[in-house]
DNA sequence: AGTACATTGTTGACGCTGTCAACTTTTCCT
DNA sequence: AGGAAAAGTTGACAGCGTCAACAATGTACT
């Protein structure tokens, strides 16, 4: 009696280890737990369900849709990654800031193998029906525009904004498409060295583009300052 | 009793449009069906079954699992790609012909976006337990192997082929990263401009990238003949 | 010829999933 | 206090992959 029906006093919680927290909150770390063990396309609300101990229907009545669960997942897992970003260490040369943004994208792809490909590769849910989900990503992705406006701060107005926006995209796609080479197990198969020494590669690619690029910044505009 | 039991000098075959093949081959068109209409995540091999005229058990006959359906359609389609950047507009100019192979790429990536995201963004099956699969996608990557080694064709051989691996792992870690993006439609809710102006400006950054590394040229290597 | 056998398909069952509907209990607001 | 809304339970349904048992076919061997 005291399992199958709720009626001593049911505090609308459920046990998550040793805490008694509110169930919603509950949904979202049983689902991070079943995504982090079995990956995300098992993820299910029924799994969920049993490792909280209530019924089947219980997260429904908080999530009405597996994709909303997902998109609550993934709205925290963008903000700790913004919070990764901005963790980076910090530089006078703005281009050694860049340099340590992208470690720092890389290290949290590596430390959260499982979160990473869960924001990025994995099938987001309808980014229009999520709005608190994109938005954390959005944050995240500031903190690549913020650090090429220092990148390009002696650029004049007109110019700084199309290049900042600009290479925030070439930047995002090289790296964001190394990480996810190395996630496809793609290398082996394709006869690529491994990931380990791509990642020099890329950030090569990059420099040696942005370096090109400063080269033309004595042709095109003029400094404000020097 | 001529469709429960099938003794009927049962032909092996399934009816597919208009035509009788055998089943296994039918399978794959159905699949690919199923696809493009619903998504990898949709695929099943009960639908399959179902329209195809069979029981839901005969495509395992063939395919002991839904991944080794999916490896196969898979190979396929990399067989198919690999077709259409072998059939890029050639130039004289290795570096022109590494621009056409560049749209030869997003041609397709734009003109059969299914495919695309089946080959590059929906999860594989372990490549190691599906070598035919792997094999396909090697000979799509090749072509880009080769027009680098063209692109490369005066530098000594010790730095040749290092170069040709780090580039073609760049060039192909920026291209399918702003595929990828395009596909996440992440450009709207992240605030980027459409992909349409983006093609520009990745190619612009491999461009420059290359750019300074002939300057290069000149310091490193000493070049075979001038 | 005749027989053993592997291949191909069918049928039925099981547990898993999401989803709908009807019901009970708890909470909260007036 | 009372009544509505929210939260949770229970039961049913169809679709999925998987396993096991069975029938029909073609082939290879003696």
């Amino acid at each position: 009696m005291s399992k199958t029906t709720r009626s001593e006093a049911a505090p609308l919680t459920a046990d998550i280890g040793s805490e008694t927290i509110p169930l919603k909150q509950a949904c979202v770390i049983a689902a991070r737990e079943v995504i982090a063990a079995e990956g995300c396309a098992a993820l299910s609300l029924r799994d969920v369900a049993r490792r909280l101990g209530v019924s089947h229907q219980a997260p429904y009545r908080h999530y009405p849709t597996r994709d909303d669960l997902l998109a609550e997942v993934l709205r925290q897992c963008f903000a700790e990654f913004a919070q990764a970003l901005a963790a980076r260490t910090p530089h006078e040369n703005a281009q050694d800031e860049l340099g340590s943004l992208g470690d720092a994208y890389l290290g949290y792809a590596a430390a959260h193998p499982v979160e990473y490909a869960l924001m990025f590769t994995d099938p987001w849910p309808q980014a229009a029906h999520h709005p608190a989900m994109a938005q954390a990503a959005k944050i995240a992705f500031d903190e690549l525009r913020s650090v090429l406006t220092r990148v390009y701060a002696q650029v004049p107005a007109p110019w700084q904004m199309a290049w900042v926006e600009r290479d925030a995209l070439c930047i995002w796609a090289a790296i964001h498409g190394l990480a996810s080479i190395s996630r496809l197990d793609a290398t082996a198969a394709l006869g690529l060295a491994p990931v380990s020494q791509l990642r020099a590669h890329v950030f090569g690619m990059i420099e040696r583009s942005m370096a090109n690029e400063s080269v033309l910044n004595n042709n095109i505009p003029k400094q404000t300052d020097t």
